[in-house]
DNA sequence: AATATAAATGAATATTCATTCACTTATAAA
DNA sequence: TTTATAAGTGAATGAATATTCATTTATATT
């Protein structure tokens, strides 16, 4: 029997995302992907059942890798500052290495994919990062509050910073170029705002 | 000659709006939401002129609404602290009677639609909080930072906590319930973390 | 080398979409 | 009351969409 062309099959999950991240949710089609690939729409059906599972399936596989890299040298029984630290170091390499993958989930997050795709990705992740936030709130390093509300605190800010570096913003008239010390500075304004 | 009637044509707005937060850019049709209205799609074409410009123009509308509001008891020649709460209660009002509104921004940030919406929207907010920005930097109360920094730390956590709220999560197994003093508890932190 | 079978395809199909148009309806002005 | 005109309509239009299907192609197994 014939064998599939794996190549194919990443080269279809690389634009997938790359035309999400382009035209929306609302300018995503399976004709213009298959054409962006130079394959058959025919082809993509093969891979998945239809867009839905295509997407979705995308989008699993692209969270549980981001998962899986964000907790890279991660010690869940560590400080809170320096399980942040870690946090935010392997996010900033993320979000560099991966510029694709990071604007395709800010899509996500406000498409109505969001909740069909949410339920079961990032396992590990979610399990390593819940023992540490037991166990910081615990130790009464932070006081608890909504994971929500932790999260937009805890990361919002890095994202809006690498976001407003990558769009090429300028400031005073000057161009914006994000440097270390500015991204350290930011998360010491956010630790100062969780710590106790 | 006939009168147009302006209840049919709130009534578009109204639904426009809401079918964007249910089913997102990409699930949003002018077919869609004449029937939805229960009126023709021809008269959507007699209001708009197309779907990019309604969807434009109720997002501008919205916008300038929204941005009346939060400038609502504003003096931007107040303290930091001051200004923020202001803005924080503003904010929080807005949201609670109009959370509709609220999604359908959200939504609209992360659509293609965003960047030929944002040109030219809420101009007199923009001014009001420009004036605020540069006093307190001036004043040395907060360090200069990008905007979009300044913007996610300031006010993320309360739109976390708010969609929290009204999404119906439940904490510990218990059903969570946003409180007064969680709110102005959330805010503490926000002003911790921004003021020198 | 022959064969069985999954991969891959080009061309269809049916559906949904944005937009138009010939027509009817309501009303402000005459 | 008449009339001019903009509001409003139902039924089209053609383009884009998701999905299918009959067929061809490559290869693992025999």
């Amino acid at each position: 029997m014939r064998t599939r062309d794996e190549d194919k099959v990443s080269l279809v999950k690389k634009m997938a995302i790359k035309s999400v991240v382009k035209d929306g949710f609302e300018g995503f089609s399976m004709n213009k992907l298959a054409k962006a690939c130079e394959i058959s729409v025919a082809t993509l059906y093969i891979y998945y059942k239809d867009k839905d599972d295509l997407l979705i399936s995308i989008a699993k596989e692209e969270g549980d890798a981001m998962g899986d890299a964000m907790i890279k040298n991660f010690d869940p029984t560590v400080s809170f500052e320096e399980g942040m630290r870690v946090q935010w170091q392997n996010r900033y390499a993320y979000m560099l290495e991966n510029p694709y993958s990071i604007s395709f989930f800010e899509q996500l997050r406000n498409s109505t994919y969001q909740s069909r795709f949410l339920d079961n990705y990032m396992q590990k992740f979610k399990l390593v990062i819940g023992q540490f936030m037991d166990s910081v709130v615990k130790r009464g390093e932070i006081n608890p509050m909504p994971l929500e509300v932790f999260w937009s605190i805890a990361y919002a800010p890095l994202y809006a910073l690498v976001r407003f570096d990558t769009e090429g913003h300028s400031v005073g008239g000057r161009p914006f170029k994000m440097t270390d010390k500015m991204l350290w500075q930011t998360f010491d304004l956010v630790i100062k705002a969780l710590k106790n």
